[in-house]
DNA sequence: TGTACATCAGTGAACGCGCGTTCACTGATGTAC
DNA sequence: TGTACATCAGTGAACGCGCGTTCACTGATGTAC
C-alpha cells in the first residue's frame, strides 16, 4: 500500500528529475528566455502535454529551476565553508572558502547565476522558497565575521562616527538576521563586500572584464583579500609597521 | 541639394528617434525579451514591414537601444562629474557624484540599466560601439582618484606587500588606460569600488534588498562613504585619534 | 518653369515558425473486495 | 488468486497566438536637364 504507492510516486519523482535536467541543459544553452517546454518534450521524445503531468505550466518549471539554483549555490558554499572551519586553517582561509566557491559555482553554472543574481525575468515572481537558500548563503559567508566579532578580533574601518540611527534601523532586519550585535558600520561593511563579490562575478560572467582584466582570478582573489582587511575578519598583511 | 538632401535625412533621422523612443518604451515595460518590431509598429500605426527603412532587424534596434543606454549613463555621469567639480565641493563631494548618479540613472531607467550590467541576452554579441562610452563613466568615477595619487593624498589600503607582479600585469590594460601611474593594490581597490557599486545598485535594482534592507539610499550613501576610505581618495571620518 | 526619371517611404499580404495550453482519448498500473 | 474499478501517464490533434522577415506594389518626394 504505502510501499507501492511510493512506488509509483518513485518513478514520478525520477521522471522530474530527468525533466529538469533537461531544463537546466537548455537553461545553459539559451538561458531563460529560451527555455520552451516543447523543446524539452522533443528532446525527451515525448509530446509536450505530457509535461503537465509534471508541472503545472513553464513558470512552475522555470520556478522550480531558481529554486534549485538557489539550493545548488547555498548547498556549495555551506560545504566549502564547513570544509574550512575543519581544515583546520587560519581565519584568512576561511574568509576566502565561500567566496572562492561563489565564483567557481557561477563559472560553472553561468545562466543559473544569471537567474539568480542577474536581471529579473519581466512579469516573473521570484518564488518565496528562495528565501531559505539565500539566508543559507549569507550564513555562511559572513560566518568567520560573526566568529570574530564573538572573538573580539573584529576590527571594521570605521567611517561613520556615529549618529547613524536611520542607517541602524534601514539595516535592522540584517543586524537581526544576520549578524545579530554587530555594530552598525561592521553590518554596512559586510553588505559591501557581499555587493562586490556579487558585482565581481557578475561584471566577469557578464563579459565586462574581456580585454581588460586579463585574469579575473588573479583580480579576485586580491579583492577578497582586501575585502577581509575592509570588513575586519584578517589584519591587513601589508600593513606599514609602527 | 545638399540642404534638400539632408531634408530627407532630417526626417528619416527623426522617425529613426521616434521609433526609438517607443523601443525604449517598450523595453521600459516588458524587458529586452518582450521587445518586438511589430508592437513596435502597432504603437506607431505603421506597418511591420515600416521598420525595415529605418532599421535592417531586430538584433539592429536592439543594438541601437543598447548603445543609447550606455551614451546616456556616460553623459550623466561625465554632466555630474562636472558639476561637482566646478561647485567647488571638497574632494568627498566629487567622489560622491558620480556613484549616486548612476543608482539615479539605473532606478530611473531599470530595463535600460540591465542591457548594460544585467545578464547578456543569450546569442547576441554586444556591439563594439559600446567601448567608448564604458570608458568614459569609468573615467568619471575614477577622477578624484586620479587626482589624489597626482597630488600625493592618496592612501589606499595596502594589503598585499609586493611581489604581485602577475596581477599587475592581468590589470594593465586597466592602469594604463585609466589610472595610469598608480600602484597595483590602488588599481584593485578602484575595481574593487566599481565592483562594488554596481552590485550594490544591480541588487537593489533586481529586488534582493526587498524586506532587508529596508533604506537602500541609505546603505548607498554609506558605501560610497566606505570605499572612499578604501580607495583612498578621503580619510575616513571616524579614525580614532592619535 | 516644366518634364522625365530615380529614389525613397510606406503598404498589405504572405511565408514559415515555435510557442503554451487544452482536450478527449488509450492503455497500463495499482486498489479493493 | 481473480475480477471490477479507479488512478495515473502519456498520446496526438487542435486552439489561437505573435513573431521576424520577404516581396511586389503604390505614391510621394527629390533630381537633372
Amino acid at each position: 500500500m504505502s510501499a507501492t504507492r511510493s512506488a509509483r510516486e518513485r518513478v514520478h519523482d525520477e521522471v522530474t528529475g530527468e525533466i529538469l535536467a533537461v531544463a537546466k541543459a537548455h537553461l545553459a544553452r539559451e538561458g531563460a528566455a529560451g527555455l520552451s517546454l516543447r523543446s524539452i518534450a522533443r528532446e525527451l521524445e515525448i509530446a509536450p502535454s505530457a509535461l503537465y503531468r509534471y508541472f503545472d505550466s513553464r513558470d512552475a518549471l522555470l520556478s522550480a529551476l531558481i529554486i534549485g539554483a538557489y539550493g545548488s549555490l547555498a548547498d556549495e558554499a555551506e560545504r566549502s565553508s564547513q570544509a574550512a572551519y575543519a581544515g583546520g586553517g587560519d581565519t584568512m582561509a576561511r574568509w576566502v572558502a565561500v567566496p572562492l566557491t561563489m565564483r567557481a559555482w557561477a563559472l560553472a553554472h553561468p545562466h543559473e547565476w544569471s537567474l539568480i543574481f542577474g536581471s529579473p525575468v519581466p512579469g516573473y515572481q521570484a518564488p518565496q522558497e528562495t528565501i531559505a537558500p539565500y539566508i543559507r548563503l549569507a550564513q555562511a559567508l559572513v560566518r568567520p565575521i560573526v566568529d570574530a566579532h564573538q572573538d573580539g578580533t573584529l576590527r571594521p574601518a570605521p567611517v561613520r562616527s556615529g549618529a547613524d540611527e536611520p542607517l541602524a534601523a534601514a539595516l535592522q532586519p540584517v543586524t537581526e538576521g544576520l549578524l545579530p550585535g554587530l555594530p552598525t558600520n561592521a553590518v554596512a561593511q559586510s553588505m559591501l563586500a557581499f555587493a562586490a563579490l556579487i558585482g565581481a562575478i557578475s561584471l566577469e560572467l557578464f563579459g565586462h572584464f574581456h580585454n581588460t582584466v586579463l585574469a579575473p582570478e588573479l583580480l579576485f582573489a586580491e579583492t577578497v583579500a582586501q575585502l577581509a582587511a575592509s570588513t575586519g575578519v584578517c589584519p591587513s598583511r601589508g600593513d606599514p609597521p609602527g
